[in-house]
DNA sequence: TAGAATTAGGAAACCGATTTCCACGAGGTG
DNA sequence: CACCTCGTGGAAATCGGTTTCCTAATTCTA
């Protein structure tokens, strides 16, 4: 197991560096009996080129970028997102690439986002979770790098996102239709997340053009991403409420579970006196007593789609690829509501 | 913006880049006067200087290698593993070090988690969890990279655990002492995990030490990491048992509420007619219906242990670190318990 | 069959750092 | 005043690939 170079491989097969180097990119002419000769002998000592070499002169690395912000109780302990990053991890190593988190310290130095990118010479970036106050990201986005995120929406960036307006009309459809229900309350997120954002909108927009009821402390937002805001949401939501909602409608599973805890403390019961409808469909949000009706979004679509779109973008640059992609969510119907017999 | 070398920064500081790397690196004599000039200048030119080229000619790399093998329900998605590396990762972030995923195929190169290592020339790896059946761990171990694991025992190899034995006797005590009950049992996972293993040895140490009975069929595997094997062992238990246990020791929190969740579906009523207690405590354990009784493993100190551990061995070296270091674990008393009044 | 076109493979510059060795000048010593 | 250190900083080799340019050999064309 001594350490190879493409100058130990010339001497053992009498060729030149050059020639090894032309067999490994598959550039340059070199006959068919030689490139097998190489191949086979670089399969049988199990030779690997050395990627700080090869980075110093060429661009692929075969490598990615992730952003993954952690704030507000997101991280990679947050289900959802990193579901979405186990999907596209296992898509993208598949594919030959290599994952690393983007940091802003190494070593000694302090760096930006584009500046580790170009230091690492990474192919391309996946944004996870992301941060529209930072400033970083703007400078990413903007660079020729490419870039693909779920969760942000920006002008150039390709981005993979589930649809969430058709989430909230088909919750608000299925409140009105199987539910039978009126009252109709909404508890988001923090605004600073666009996905929220696009959800509240959703119900801002759909309610009164299904001739649903809202009524004064309808709307609550969560300060965080976490069980406990759900929690501390709920608890809000009832103390300012001028009429007790049917039903609530929920930007996400975990705060949706910290809701469902509040009003179980509250001895509020769910789905008898309060209905309540998630977004996500957390692995937990079906084990949970009572299991959680909710928009299921498809996390494994979202990260492989994210991943096929990426290594799409990286091997044949931007072209014909729709900026936004939106995948289709669905309704599971569990425990935490009742359909009107 | 325009791409900076330290040829750039030595030609405009009529220096050598010589000179430049000596600042950079702290070898070698240079004057103060010099070294405080090039270090503003640096900082105002916001010079990164590049890792490829680094990494070329010396060994520090500022990044670490992590090993997070999928199987059985085991991925990013799982909450205590991914609490972990989570806590890791914040910590090593902040220390400098960047971290990416170990993979076994780089383009069209397949290789192996050493040869990835050589390759990238990583200062370390941590093992997050890692099979025991994968022979390419053992190669990686015996090499002179520095390694940390969490989950993994293996000869060499510095690891950080939580007390599984204390664990196990902290339960048992409880149960004989506050619980006043006698027959308890255990579902196990996979015996390929050290961490599952020790937990039952440990209890089939204690169990005839403390007195406490235990019948035909009171330990039980199940057959993965995940909520679905544990919903499935419980029935398997139920159905095979001698004489229905009064507590079940679960040797996961995951396990544990599937479990729980089987329980509930065969009108087993927790905690009046059987106990149950988890291990882990994974975030959710306590916001359940019933809040789990579990050993809480401190998933922070474990993750930073571990990143500590790792940072003294690749800046100074194995000298007098411990190679096996034990974290307490606690017990978190809640409602799938019951104390007798 | 001479000359053009094409093909295979080598030589050498290059990427951007690190590091060893060396030269120069200032200050200290006998 | 000749000689030695010592502190600074430069020159150049090196790491392991990639890539451009070039030559020699072979095939094709007229």
């Amino acid at each position: 197991m001594s350490k190879r170079t493409i100058y130990t491989l010339a001497k053992e097969l009498n060729l030149s560096p050059g020639t090894i180097s032309k067999v490994l990119n598959q550039t340059g002419n070199v006959s068919q009996e030689t490139r097998v000769r190489v191949l086979a002998h670089i399969k049988e000592v199990g030779y690997v080129p050395t990627t700080s070499a090869r980075m110093l002169k060429s661009k692929r690395t075969y490598s990615v970028g992730i952003v993954f912000t952690e704030e507000a109780d997101v991280g990679l302990e947050h289900s959802f997102f990193s579901s979405i990053l186990q999907h596209f991890k296992s898509y993208l190593e598949k594919a030959g690439y290599e994952l690393s988190f983007i940091v802003k310290k190494l070593g000694q130095h302090e760096l930006s986002y584009y500046q580790w990118c170009m230091n690492k010479r990474v192919d391309g970036v996946y944004i996870v979770v992301g941060n529209y106050d930072d400033q970083g990201l703007y400078e990413l986005v903007r660079s020729d790098i490419p870039c693909v995120s779920t969760d942000m929406m920006l002008d150039g960036l390709h981005t993979v996102i589930s649809d969430n307006d058709q989430g909230i009309r088909i919750a608000l459809d299925y409140v009105k239709n199987e539910l039978n229900k009126q009252r109709v309350a909404m508890i988001s997120g923090p605004p600073s997340s666009k996905a929220f954002e696009e959800r509240r909108l959703a119900y801002e927009h759909y309610m009164p053009l299904m001739g649903l009821e809202r009524h004064d402390g309808y709307v609550v937002f969560s300060e965080s991403f976490g069980f406990t805001s759900g929690y501390r949401a709920i608890h809000d939501m009832i103390k300012h409420v001028s009429i007790m909602p049917e039903v609530i409608l929920v930007a996400s599973d975990d705060i949706a579970l910290g809701i469902l805890k509040g009003l179980k403390d509250m001895k509020i019961s769910v789905p008898d006196e309060i209905q309540v409808i998630g977004f996500d469909d957390i692995a937990f949000a079906k084990h949970f007593t009572p299991a959680l009706t909710t928009i299921a979004q498809d996390q494994k679509a979202l990260g492989e789609t994210a991943a096929r779109q990426l290594i799409e973008l990286m091997e044949n640059g931007d072209q014909d690829i729709p900026e936004i992609v939106k995948l289709p969510v669905k309704l599971m119907r569990r425990e935490t509501t009742k359909p009107a017999s």
